[in-house]
DNA sequence: GCGGTTGATGATATCGCTAACATGCTTTCT
DNA sequence: AGAAAGCATGTTAGCGATATCATCAACCGC
């Protein structure tokens, strides 16, 4: 097979040879593909044995260009390697099956940068409309964005200046139920375990949950850890529990930023042989599988990341199709989070 | 601000706008984008002014549609959820990301009918090239890839009848090479978990090979639990061990299909205060980060999936732009697998 | 000083499809 | 019966960019 060679090139059948062999014009062809009810059914089976025949197959970029919709949606989550972040990801996926969009899938690793140059090669596709993470983007790509015209859902956070549509909870209040729940238990000396930058916004969220939350309860909420660049690992959150109980060996209840870090704190100990949690307790966030399946069961918070990614790209939906006058509508949809109490804390 | 709402269509500025902004044709401004050495500074700086001036951003679908370049690449896995194929889409979007092509990137959910649909709706965007997983497609998605004339990679396998080019391993070896290390550690009695049907094709070939290594070592292979839809999840390795020890108490070795379900069986020998390894010894694949950190840390298979991911694209791009002759390029690459031995196993 | 090369730019013709309107022809209503 | 409406299809004109060839200076070497 000569493929994508120089001179191997195939000429691949254009409507227009569908159209010749089944001997209509190209608007029926081009119609019976896309609304087969405006068309006769004989028509329509000659057309589609033409199709089979010639192994035809719509070209999409010229049909966008004509019809302008590109039925592309773009969706920018900070990693796919992130089981929350691809299940949001998988919610997107499966509510836009619905609507016969196609996904438009990019990561950041965190960085606002590589989230402008993104959002900027993606606006080239003409997408539709566009799903981002958090509240925070640099000016340039609020601008990009603005110029685009079209409908932007920010998830996973409820930012205070919404560029448009938002689908998100706070990340502050989802970890100062934790908290809260927790101190009910009777765990008074709390640490947090955290990523040592603010490239993380919604870990900074939390982390600032997390004083805010102690600070009403009177407690102290000196106890924070910062330890690797976000994502932080299993591996960091493991030696972030090290450090915690090196400087604070009193600590009865130590919260990590994701579940992720929690197992590898939760790790550490079984290798220390410090019984969690009687020795000390353990809580994270986010409610990975991991969570449900550790040894002892690990305490989260259950934030919905495949509904956020399900609600948000059905807002979309609404949104392009001029809907966003329907009873019902809402700019702002604030998901449920959940404390998911187990034995680690 | 009105976006996307009916009448609410903002005219986007087009190449014409800027063209006539800086006093030029569409095809300077054309050139200044794309190949800015072609255009003199002076005449640049105009056109650069212009489009920032107008926000204006290039239209791919148009530019594809005249340049017959598309710059998508297709890439389809079973599951984004799945750390492991996550991994090699994060090398497949890191190599291209020099070449400067974009991911169009679908999931399967292990059905190769849905891998087909998945298929023929990327092709209707005419990506330059397509990268899949595993050796096995419905018969007219074959066809359907055939009819592109696009360069086609297929990974994570070594298919008996590849449909182009191949990056992968033979998982049918890579397990034989786990139970011949475990042999040679000792064990004896070998068990082995794994989902329930053929729909994944991976977990199929690692179950035979592990049949097949057992036979050639004379040991006893019988000791084979299905359970679970693929992808086998971690609660579903759990309850796999336990019907695992039921059926034989007397398993010195389980071999899970991943390190999921590997990391479950683990866990619910914790729960039953069964040791490992000792009692039970366990090993997995895949080498997840969980492997790596889970106490006792578990004895996997590295396949190097990010490594996958980056040969893939890279072959892609070459044979897209006709270096298949170029001294050292390899229709099939035989990726590397390792066993990482630690102690669970 | 002149043929030839190089460099910067423009004019024109698509690329493959679909929106919008036009055309016949049949059906329906009063 | 004649006007109005409906159905199946065709015609035409783009959508917004780029390939290709053409143009016109400026420059180069001998």
């Amino acid at each position: 097979m000569d493929k994508g060679g120089p001179g191997g090139e195939i000429q691949r059948p254009t409507m227009a040879d569908v159209a010749q062999h089944a001997g209509v014009s190209t608007m029926t062809v081009s119609r019976a593909l896309k609304n087969p009810d405006l068309v006769s059914e004989a028509t329509r089976d000659r057309i589609m044995a033409a199709v089979d025949e010639l192994g035809y197959v719509l070209d999409q970029s010229a049909g966008s260009l004509s019809s302008r919709r590109t039925g592309f949606i773009a969706a920018i989550v900070p990693s796919i390697n992130n089981s929350n972040f691809s299940d949001t990801a998988r919610g997107i996926t499966d509510a836009l099956e619905e609507s016969g969009e196609q996904l438009l899938l990019g990561y950041t690793d965190y960085s606002v940068e590589k989230e402008e140059r993104l959002i900027e090669s993606m606006l080239r596709r003409r997408p539709e409309g566009i799903i981002l993470t958090g509240g925070r983007h640099t000016d340039r790509a609020r601008k990009l964005l603005s110029n685009a015209g079209i409908p932007v859902v920010e998830t996973w956070d409820l930012p205070a200046n919404p560029i448009d549509l938002v689908v998100g909870f706070s990340n502050e209040e989802a970890m100062g139920l934790l908290v809260r729940t927790l101190h009910q238990k009777g765990y008074r000396r709390f640490g947090y375990i955290g990523g040592t930058t603010e490239r993380d916004t919604r870990g900074s969220q939390r982390r600032a949950g997390f004083v805010e939350a102690l600070h009403q309860l009177g407690l102290p909420h000196d106890r924070l850890i910062s330890f690797g660049v976000p994502p932080i690992s299993m591996q960091q959150g493991a030696e972030a529990l090290a450090s915690m109980l090196e400087q604070w060996p009193d600590t009865e209840v130590v919260i990590c930023v994701s579940d992720l870090s929690a197992f590898g704190a939760l790790t550490e100990c079984q290798r220390r042989g410090i019984r969690v949690p009687e020795d000390v307790a353990i809580a994270g966030f986010g409610n990975y599988e991991i969570a449900a399946c550790a040894h002892p069961r690990i305490t989260s918070v259950d934030v919905g990341c495949y509904e956020i990614g399900r609600l948000a790209a059905q807002q979309l939906a609404q949104a392009i199709n001029g809907r966003r006058s329907d009873p019902g509508f809402r700019a702002r949809i604030v998901t449920d989070c959940k404390v998911v109490q187990r034995e680690s804390a």
